[in-house]
DNA sequence: GATGATTTTTGAAACGTTTCATTGTGAGGA
DNA sequence: TCCTCACAATGAAACGTTTCAAAAATCATC
């Protein structure tokens, strides 16, 4: 009833010249022009999303595909998606995969039936995703895929300097003195918790310091697998004096552990996540953390997105974003008996050991 | 290309049969049907969304309108509603208003012209809703409110017993002997707020508790506004031994104001939320708090939103929702020289209160 | 005022479905 | 053999847009 047909009818024009004046397609003079508008405002008419995108071939949708809105990191990219597109005219439609691939195959195959102008991805699935983003690119839809990707990833792509963030506050534990420290990774198959493992393997090297089999494990992104591995670790002798979790949530499971092995933190034990989750300043101790702008992430990857739909045709760009070590309680020198004097480790360790410290805790 | 026309051609059957294959509309006999589904696999068909949803005048979309995504809160809610929504085939869109009523109306109103088949909605603009979903409902779109609702709102709802947690909670601090216990509500023209607003009036007045105003303070929902409110009343004298804020990111802000005072919770400070956020219990103290089912919320919602798009035509209902004290170590009785000395000699006599501490506990 | 060039407006086709009145088919009864 | 009747299959219309060729109106020029 409120359709364009109406439009015309009220405004007595033709549906082209509705159409015209709906879209700013061509010029209209100004009476047709102006009686059109009344008639609009007049009945409140809005045109039909679904007719509108048949006729295009495109909607104003966004597809976001994401493993788990309930894991803390995802919301805050999320946010950052919906922020840009909805301020440029765009919806986003939601997609939990899981992390299964059945799930998210389904929901790829499903969207694509919507015709979105185009998808946002978080992978789980990475041998189908190439196959399926061409298909996409067919339809006309741009595919920016974020977090972390498919082996051989040809397209636009945001992720974060996992691997710098990682190194770098591993590095931060090395000049603090410590020796035997420990990695809790994320699923491996990842590219982002590769990078991170790798970039604590380089750090670890660098410093010519050894890293036993043993004290690299692997688990899902949550506080059980945390916990688990790290009571697991804890247990080892000699025991780790650092635990780097490749996510908060780990880390998070790693003080329960700690907690329930009767053990201080940092004082037996410092800990570092990755995320800088909200709350990861306000747990006792606070955990030191590395950074990453989860935000920003989803943010960019929407700009990217809509570069593309715009008509955008230069080389895929991969954006790298920054991560920031955000140095808190939860880490401090080692206290270790089996070691000589600490002062002196950590003055061999790096030669302003001790100054570094405070320089570097200040930045909380 | 991959169209319903394709198929019938190489099915050599008419678009009508095509359509009556895929639909089970009607009887299509064994022969026919086989060669259409044959067709229909071997070029992967797929049926347009758009077509279908403009020809049915509905789509399997059901819009999601929350606040903000990044509130901890919420993704539970979207999950729970998802998980039911994807299982019945139906895809959510998802829509943050930020509490502002014109992003909220922009939204409700862009959605509908998607023809969306229900819309779940965590409403801000109270006054707009009600002509809002009316116009829905004319569309033939089911409208579910849930979590906090417009003040006479007739449709069906889902909320949570918010008066009978907050004075659950409230009769808990009582009975450890609290006398003087603020609050920090929430937003109070949100009925959730409110709500628990009122459910801790009522147990503090069966007490014969006084509840002095200024011990009554109003905030957001955030970290921010409960540290500030927080330093507001813990600089009040009397002190309050106990302080009941609204939700789990408030609580946070107490927290983090009580350490910076240099006071001791549960020592000096009893504290408790609303929410159990999954990290309340990973806090230090960790966070007594009235647990809400959020997954539940949202799952309840969307199932009842797809009962009446199946046909559900029974009197609006309004669910509600079981909260459940969780007490964990941020709440132990009261420490409080002024007080006359207490009944429980355990209570003065053990440093802030370990013996309680160790038997409420374990309900966590 | 006639002519041609240019701008504005129109109307029909198309997008890919579903729906429904119509036509086609074959079986059973007379 | 013919007539009914139930059932299957068909094809055109409709959903609400956009697009584009064609028609109409306007303008500039002589």
């Amino acid at each position: 009833m409120a359709n364009m047909k109406e439009i015309a009818r009220i405004a007595g024009v033709s549906l082209g010249t509705v159409s015209n004046v709906l879209n700013g397609s061509a010029r209209v003079r100004d009476p047709l022009r102006r009686r059109v508008e009344e008639a609009v405002q007049s009945i409140g008419y809005q045109p039909s999303a679904l007719a509108r995108g048949l006729r295009r071939d495109k909607t104003n949708m966004i597809g976001m595909v994401i493993p788990d809105v309930t894991n803390p990191f995802f919301p805050a990219v999320i946010r950052g998606a919906e922020d840009v597109a909805f301020s440029n005219g765009y919806r986003l439609v939601l997609c939990n995969t899981d992390n299964d691939h059945v799930k998210e195959l389904a929901h790829l195959n499903e969207l694509r039936t919507y015709l979105p102008a185009g998808l946002i991805v978080i992978p789980s699935n990475f041998s189908d995703l190439t196959k399926q983003a061409e298909s996409y690119q067919r339809n006309g839809a741009a595919v920016v895929c974020i977090d972390r990707l498919p082996k051989r990833w040809q397209g636009d792509s945001v992720t974060v300097a996992n691997e710098h963030g990682a190194a770098a506050v591993t590095r931060h534990l090395i000049r603090l003195g410590h020796q035997r420290i420990a990695v809790i990774a994320g699923p491996l198959h990842l590219t982002n918790s590769e990078q991170r493992l790798r970039g604590f393997r380089r750090a670890m090297s660098e410093a010519g310091l050894p890293v036993p089999p043993e004290y690299v494990q692997e688990t899902s992104f949550d506080v059980p697998g945390g916990r688990a591995k790290a009571m697991l670790l804890l247990r080892l002798l000699p025991r780790p004096t650092a635990i780097f979790a490749a996510n908060d949530m780990i880390a998070m499971g790693v003080i329960e552990a700690t907690r329930s092995l009767g053990l201080q933190c940092p004082g037996d034990l410092s800990i570092v996540g990755f995320d800088d989750l909200e709350f990861a300043s306000l747990l006792n101790p606070s955990l030191a953390s590395v950074f990453q702008p989860g935000y920003q992430l989803g943010a960019t990857a929407a700009r990217l997105l809509l570069d593309r739909v715009r008509g955008d045709t230069s080389p895929a760009r991969h954006i790298v974003l920054e991560t920031e070590l955000r140095i808190r309680e939860s880490v401090a020198p080692p206290v270790d008996a089996s070691q000589p004097p600490q002062r002196r480790k950590a003055a061999t360790a790096s030669p302003p050991g001790t100054k570094k410290r405070t320089s570097t805790r200040r930045r909380s």
